[in-house]
DNA sequence: TTTATTTCTAAGCAATCGCTTTGTTATAAA
DNA sequence: TTTATAACAAAGCGATTGCTTAGAAATAAA
């Protein structure tokens, strides 16, 4: 009996979600949703509960495209280290559009939340690293000659070096980042 | 003929400082800057203009803390990249206290604001990169071996894994964190 | 003591925040 | 065609934002 929905929740998301990358959770107001996401107030909050919801479904659409540009190729590698490396430039693609460098939205808000962020948004947040971490160490181990040790110290130091270029990539050059990466790279 | 100001300038701006490290630009308001300052908002209208005023005055204040804490000690050190390694290691203790994990002021604000930062923010906070970079420069400089090429690429590397040490700082454990800076500097 | 000057407290400004409510419009089942 | 139901647009809620203003309190010079 009801009228059908104008939208589609998974495209609005999307919209949702380009805003959190580009502005960050506090700065990106729900008036300012409502123009990008382009349904007002009421759909939001019937959608997607608060802010929250709107964002914490952001996070999973960001992992998902994450997964679909830049995972899926790590994946299906045949390399090891070098697959590795080149997630790294991958992501600095990844990471800019026409609007400006935006990092990655993990990243970003693990750096405006902190440690004393929403214990939802938190897990999300961090499930997320640890699924990047477990990946990084099945490449490693391709490389059948280094220990258990080796490989849980290099992908701690991965994970690291990603965070770098993370927040690295909104201020500095690409000569820079590829110094970074290619130096990151040299002993592994 | 006035009455004196109850308040030293330089005291206050310590206390701000802070209150910014911790919640960042646009997560700390006028009312809370007045309670941690313990002065209020005429005060601190009058003071430093408006709440950039007081976040530039932070910067500045930040700046000579990590020159006193950290860029004394290693510009007075005689080793080259060892002690550039020990900046790393002093940096996490610098970004921590009771309160919990602020890692570095200049970092989370290009990461909040980004490359739209305000330009006298955004100078303040190149400016300190900048002489970050310099310091690492004349460090590596000490092992006469290297050509300018090799210490320009090494530099932006370090500086790039100063970064990711900054953010990792915030959600990674003191094991992730050594192995990243003992991984780091194998590769000098 | 008087007076000029500045700091102080405290109330108040418009604008915006996240969120809710109200009343209209559209639509699928009866 | 009627009717129940949900989506819609828009106005409005109290709270908070950065910032200003008005008046009282304090103090050094006259």
């Amino acid at each position: 009996m009801p009228r059908k929905k104008k939208y589609i929740e998974s495209e609005v998301i999307e919209k949702a979600m380009q805003l959190f990358w580009h502005n960050g959770y506090e700065a990106t107001s729900i008036r300012e949703l409502e123009k990008e996401m382009g349904i007002n107030q009421f759909s939001i909050y019937s959608s997607f509960g608060n802010k929250k919801g709107v964002f914490l479904k952001s996070l999973s659409c960001y992992k998902e495209k994450v997964k679909k540009e830049l995972i899926d190729k790590l994946k299906n590698s045949v390399d090891g280290v070098d697959a590795i490396k080149q997630y790294f430039y991958d992501f600095i693609a990844f990471s800019r559009d026409a609007k400006g460098k935006k990092g990655c939205l993990i990243t970003n808000t693990v750096n405006e939340l902190g440690e004393n962020a929403d214990k939802e948004i938190l897990n999300s947040v961090l499930n997320f690293a640890a699924n990047v971490k477990t990946l990084f160490i099945e490449k490693l181990e391709l490389d059948t000659s280094k220990t258990k040790k080796i490989i849980e110290k290099q992908s701690n130091y991965l994970m690291v070096a990603l965070q770098g270029v993370s927040v690295a990539s909104k201020m500095f050059n690409d000569e820079q980042l590829t110094d970074f990466i290619e130096s990151t790279f040299e002993r592994l």
